[in-house]
This record gives structure tokens, C-alpha cells and sequence, in this order.
DNA sequence: CGCATAGTTGACTACGCTCAACCCTGGTGG
DNA sequence: CCACCAGGGTTGAGCGTAGTCAACTATGCG
């Protein structure tokens, strides 16, 4: 099910739905803000992050087109994250309380929800993995294996190094040098941009 | 609600669960195992951990009484972790279709479902979050702040160290001296294990 | 009183970050 | 057509932080 598409929500959600437009940059909710929304993304993207006291940054994901945002705050009262419009972001925003109330009395659209927190909690824990990982080297490696389609084992890197670097939590040099420690020790080959796992 | 608690669940279900025991490291599942139940804790803990191929160990998070066991794979076909018992432990065992039914036709199950995965992965977005922290000293003021009730802005450390540390994804020395550290800048009082947030 | 375990401290090492220089590619304008 | 420039990527040197190993201290228990 896509959250963003209205019009297949049921009606009494419909109703209750409100469009939001958000331009480059600019914030969704803070973290500690009260929490009476839920959204979903329609179009562009939202980004989720946290800033630590010393100011870091620390990425948690991405919301997509059709994604919930911000699922855990139905249960919680304010929002744990801040949330940023990575581009012109178009979304949909429901109060909690009507969307709670639909995934008590719509099994389906209550199944569609589980289904996509359950993707969420996978994906985070995916994450955790990664982030948890100490040595530069592996945690690429693990990146890439990720990344990789299952069949046929190769992968493009699309994004710059520099984004793939800060999304691994690392340096770009030290990503740079991790790429070529994979190749010296024949776990990837690779041609440019085009990383083959062996 | 308590998913270990078969009296209290919805009786299609109550004919479908059985139950298992487990004695201290006992394996519950293994990663990539075909995953055709989800658990529940009634006794116990269940440790979720993550073996990456040079061996390191990632800690996912610890499985308590009355809380479920890997929600996520209600919608996957394979386990993403393994599951091993941290103590003599007891588990009740829904096989997913059963399960899955359940979640469409009770809604207040279906809710509670739903409270406990968002929990969960509220939950594992802190772990993401104190993983992320590269600074060790930063990374135990983080988790100290957590861990502190909102009030009265001390805590006593249960756990042995060793643990703590492990939990923190360090090594016991870290913690030892980044708890040092803390308090030489301020950032908290201690006398022994008793921690103040200043 | 001795032993075991948990926690602390010290010395050494290794890994990754930072800054800086360099290389390579693609695009632009003379 | 080639010189120039800009940006992304690579490589090098120095530094700081955390891991490891080992010694030492403190606490609790038989």
C-alpha cells in the first residue's frame, strides 16, 4: 500500500488527510516537538537525522515516495529525530489520532502499516549492524554486499563517494583506501565505479 | 500486552502456540534459517546478535519476558540474526500463518503488535544513534543520558561493566576511562556505581 | 586469610581522521 | 584543437583515540 496515494486510503482517512509542501532544506519536526502527525511521503524526500550536543550529525535513513514517516511516534508523544526535506517535498500529514483510529478498524490498512514498521525495524537493525561494525574495510564491505543484488553480484556505484562515505560514517579518503584494500586482498574487483563481489 | 502470556491471547491462537525451553546458550535460530515461527519470551532472555565474517559479534538487543522475538520476519522468509538463550530460558511458538491471521481479525491484537514493533524500532534507532557516536566518552554520556530517568537525573549501573561496555559496542578500559574523563570535564558526579547528570 | 572477580591504570599499537598535495576526467572558451 | 579550470577521487604524512595486553587495586566470599 502507498500511504501517499490518497485516494486509496479509506475514505474516513482521506478526510483527515492534509498536503504539506516543503522546499529544499527545510524541516518537517524537531526532535522533543510535540508529535500530533503522522506523515507520508508523496514525492521527493525526507531525511532523518539527530544532532549530538558536540554536533554531529547522525543519519538514520531516508524516507521515500509511498513511506510512512516517523512511524514510532503513533505510540510515542514527541518526535525522537529531526526531519529535513532532502529536495521539494510534497507530503501528506494525518492527525494520530484518525490514523490510529483506522488501523483499528482496517485490518488492511493496519497489515499494510505492520508491514512497512516491520521493514523499518529490518532496515534499522541493518544499520545497526553496519554502524557497529569497528574496521573501515569491513564495514564497506558489508555495505557492498548489501547493496548487491543477490543473482548476479555486481554493483554501480551511483552516489559520490563523498555521500556513500558520511552514509557508512566515514572519512571519503577512508573510504577510498578501504576500496582499495577490498581489491588487495581479492574480496571485489573493481573498474571505476562498477564493484564485482567475489 | 504480554505475547508470552497464551491465557490472554485470542483463543485461535492459544491452540496454535506451543511451548519451548531453552537452557543458557542455547541456540533459538540461526541467521538465514527459513523462519516458519515467531517466538515469545516467557521466561528468561533471548540475546539477538549478528556474527560478521571476521568475527566480531554485533549485538542487536536483549528479548524480555512478555516482549516478542524478531518481529520482523513475520514479513521476510529468513531470519536476519541469530537468537541465543542468555539464561535457562522458556519460549512460546506461533507458527506465522496462524499468527499472521490473528493480527488481520483481532484488532486489539493487532494493535498491541503494533506498539510493540514501533517500540522496537524506537528502540533500535537509539541503538543506531549511540553506535553512530564515534567518541567513546561522547558515545557513555550519550547512553548515560538515555538510561537516566528524566527527573531526578541519577542512575545506578546494574550491569557489570563488562557488559555495559559490550552493550556500548567498547572495550571495559573505554568505558573505565571515558567514565574518568566525564567526570575530570564535569559532565557527571560518581561514587561507585551511582552516577549523577550535572 | 587467601582467592576470585570486577574495575582501574599504564604502555604500546593500530586504525581512521584531518589536512594537504596530487591526479584524472569532463566541460568551457579562446 | 588545445589550454585551462573545476570537481571528484586518490595518495601521503602526522596526529589522536580506542583496542589490546598486562599489571595492579579493590571488593566480596569461602
Amino acid at each position: 500500500m502507498d500511504f501517499s496515494e490518497i485516494n486509496q486510503l479509506p475514505p474516513p482517512l482521506q478526510s483527515a488527510a492534509t498536503y504539506q509542501f516543503l522546499t529544499k532544506g527545510q524541516i518537517l519536526f524537531n526532535r522533543n516537538e510535540q508529535a500530533e502527525r503522522i506523515y507520508a511521503v508523496k514525492s521527493g524526500q525526507i531525511r532523518l537525522l539527530h544532532h549530538t550536543q558536540t554536533g554531529q550529525v547522525i543519519q538514520h535513513y531516508v524516507v521515500q515516495p509511498g513511506e510512512l514517516c516517523a512511524e514510532v511516534i503513533l505510540f510515542l508523544d514527541r518526535y525522537t529525530c529531526c526531519a529535513i526535506a532532502e529536495t521539494d517535498t510534497e507530503v501528506v500529514a494525518f492527525p494520530k489520532s484518525d490514523f490510529l483510529n483506522m488501523l483499528q478498524q482496517n485490518p488492511d490498512f493496519a497489515l499494510a502499516f505492520m508491514r512497512q514498521v516491520s521493514y523499518r525495524l529490518h532496515m534499522t537493525k541493518m544499520t545497526v549492524e553496519l554502524r557497529s561494525i569497528r574496521s573501515a574495510t569491513e564495514r564497506v564491505l558489508h555495505y557492498l554486499q548489501f547493496i548487491t543484488p543477490p543473482e548476479q553480484g555486481t554493483v554501480t556505484l551511483e552516489k559520490p563517494f563523498k555521500e556513500i562515505a558520511t552514509e557508512l560514517g566515514m572519512s571519503s579518503e577512508a573510504l577510498s583506501r578501504a576500496l582499495n584494500q577490498l581489491e588487495e586482498q581479492g574480496a571485489i574487483a573493481r573498474q571505476k565505479r562498477r564493484i564485482t563481489l567475489l
